[in-house]
DNA sequence: GTCTATAAACAGATAGAC
DNA sequence: GTCTATCTGTTTATAGAC
């Protein structure tokens, strides 16, 4: 592993554990065993670290759901969307835990980024016959949401448990 | 209002809008008309300074479901747990802010906190015959956990619409 | 209670040697 | 590419006068 990467590695990680403003650039130096010029070497300043640690991964939301915009199964656009937080490997939390830091830390939130999800959803409601398609939709999502912080903050969950009942919930088994 | 008085205010609406860390005592100060060194005087610390807000609106959460935990209409209980998020005054949003922003900036999450509430939601389903009485109580909290953040982060909620769809859902019209 | 002045540590960032 | 040394402004916190 080269210098640049256990320098994202670090800071990736106390990003997401200590939150953006509170690390500074010379606890991610000695976390990542380097100088802290070397940060600035590579990145310029601190928000180029984090810019680049967040496009770094920002395609794995798009990778995660464009799957399910593919999907010509409206009952199959349910399952997949449910299955989205729960089966996340958990070596993924980290980067999960500082998007969602980021959402409250940085005025940086993009409601409109889960918005081609939340239409294919509906998509998939209406197709179902369920009367109110939309708001449905947006139910799922604001409840994914809640259920994705809750496990990112630490909360146990039983993710076969949870994702059985939500299979039953919207009849999907 | 006292000068204490004027720093809490300060420190609240600074504190859940920038956050604890990126917010300066001195930023404090100057937003509430008063030198810094009075904030020491005061609360000893930024932290203790951060105490004093949580503290003094904390009793503000239990005030806000304690009338569930004593209403013995199952149905009742649903429809004010559902009407909780709904019916906050925006005037009380930065304080909200703040509770959500400290569970992501400081590990302070506390799951137990709405534990009673989630307790009493499984009794009330239980008690209408539900099948799964505890997950849909967690469901239900997961969800109005989703809907909190949306709103607090400033996504466009209509109340009224989404209640009305929440009460038809949970079949108490 | 409240201020001014200031200490001491720490922040992000740069210069220049190797 | 990587380091040591260092600059400059800011941070939390204190001392001491009023």
């Amino acid at each position: 592993m080269t210098k640049k990467e256990k320098i994202l590695e670090a800071g990736l990680k106390l990003f997401a554990t200590e939150g953006y403003t509170a690390t500074s650039t010379n606890k991610i130096a000695n976390a990542a065993g380097v100088s802290e010029a070397l940060i600035f070497r590579h990145f310029l300043s601190k928000e180029g670290l984090l810019s680049a640690i967040v496009k770094e991964g920002e395609s794995a939301f798009k990778n995660l759901y464009t799957p399910i915009l593919k999907e010509s199964d409206p009952k199959e656009v349910i399952r997949l969307t449910i299955a989205l937080p729960l089966t996340v490997p958990e070596s993924h939390y980290e980067f999960w835990r500082l998007q969602f830091r980021l959402k409250w830390e940085l005025q940086s939130v993009n409601h409109k980024k889960s918005q081609p999800l939340i239409d294919k959803l509906s998509w998939a409601f209406a197709e179902l016959g369920v009367a109110h398609p939309k708001q449905e939709a947006e139910f799922l999502s604001d409840y994914l949401e809640g259920l994705a912080s809750q496990i990112l903050l630490g909360k146990e969950v039983n993710k076969k448990k949870t994702e059985e009942f939500l299979l039953l919930k919207y009849k999907l088994t």
